[in-house]
DNA sequence: TGTTTATATGTACTAGTCGTACATAAACGA
DNA sequence: TCGTTTATGTACGACTAGTACATATAAACA
């Protein structure tokens, strides 16, 4: 795709037009070979844009990177309330599970929280476009099982959030043991009913 | 440090001397700058040592760093056994966010591992240097545990440290919410006791 | 409608890095 | 002692992050 319509070359064109030619080309070449090869050099070839531009309006390539990925993938973010806390988190966790393992949409993930770790401006954008959203709406759902008398009270519901799907992001990075279905059943088991014994 | 002593130039050094300088000068660069610093460059420059052997004997400087880094902590590694779970679970664990939180060494972890997602290399490296042996000795304490009757019996005990030390390297990935010593006791009481009401 | 301003553009740099090729010289092993 | 191994210096080419400068045009304003 990216067709570069010949255009008459130098001069402003429009913003618009401009954003949308970046973001596509971004998106391809995310898609295509990973975060890492998302550069400004690449981008500004592929679009057609000038690299200036790209540092106006993009402190790093991770963060152009971010900004394409969440306007291709676009939400479609729910987090459905049945009343059986166990049931909906477990089909919760299952798509989790299943977008990770996903051979392109999980290593695109991994790529984020990876070169996040050297890219502060990405990280900061994948706070803010991706990872607390998603944890507010656990927390949210957290919250009216816990007023439902399914949870515990006084529980720090943040804390759950890092025990479900941050052990499934574990598996995700340091790739030691599978990630797997059974996985995410195992850790909503173990954390809803505990592995002591009684004392 | 790194005393560069004036040598006559072209020709062969011991390997044990290039080694022993290379690996320091990696050390070196990686706690002072991070991961990202330690790049062949670099380290030729500083060890000194020629940029031709450094690809010879390591595939990318990810890997060369995490080496210099396990010369460098030189294990240490215990997983005590009181025959009181919770309580060495609990140690281990404060331990655990101590080290993560330690402003030098809590970014060269997260570094690896951010780095780790785009070097195959660095993380072959790092599971085969780090966290398999860490994983192995909490597994082990954790089947001490279900032999003595304190853990549920049929676990997965790989399960547990993800929803562990996971849930730690979460919060230190992705940092939405803080990384404590009172976090590190939340988790393991989740664990243990469950968080579910009784049925 | 005409003018100004904002901004995208092409070109051309500097600096750093990866990865490799080639010939040479010193350490190592027999 | 002598041949082999291996580290070395030098020099490439390709890619990337950033930046400087002059120029042309879209967008906004009079």
């Amino acid at each position: 795709m990216t067709e570069a319509v010949a255009r008459p070359g130098r001069g402003r064109r429009p913003s618009a037009e401009v954003r949308r030619d970046v973001l596509a080309a971004a998106t391809e070449l995310l898609l295509a070979d990973g975060v890492a090869a998302v550069t400004f050099e690449r981008v500004a070839q592929a679009a057609p844009a000038s690299k200036v531009t790209l540092y106006k309006w993009w402190p790093t390539p991770g963060a152009l990177a971010a900004e394409a990925y969440f306007a291709h993938v676009e939400s479609g973010l729910r987090f459905d309330d049945s009343g059986d806390l166990t049931a909906d988190l477990r089909a919760q966790l299952h798509a989790f599970v299943a977008t990770l393992t996903d051979e392109r949409i999980g290593p695109v993930i991994a790529g984020f929280i990876g070169a996040a770790q050297a890219d502060a401006a990405l990280a900061e954008a994948w706070s803010a476009g991706y990872s607390l959203e998603r944890r507010r709406l656990a927390v949210e759902r957290f919250a009216r099982a816990e007023e439902a008398g399914q949870l515990r009270t006084g529980l720090d519901l943040e804390v759950l959030v890092d025990q479900l799907w941050g052990a499934c992001y574990h598996r995700l990075l340091v790739r030691d043991q599978p990630l797997t279905p059974a996985f995410a059943d195992a850790i909503l088991d173990n954390l809803l009913r505990g592995v002591a014994t009684a004392p």
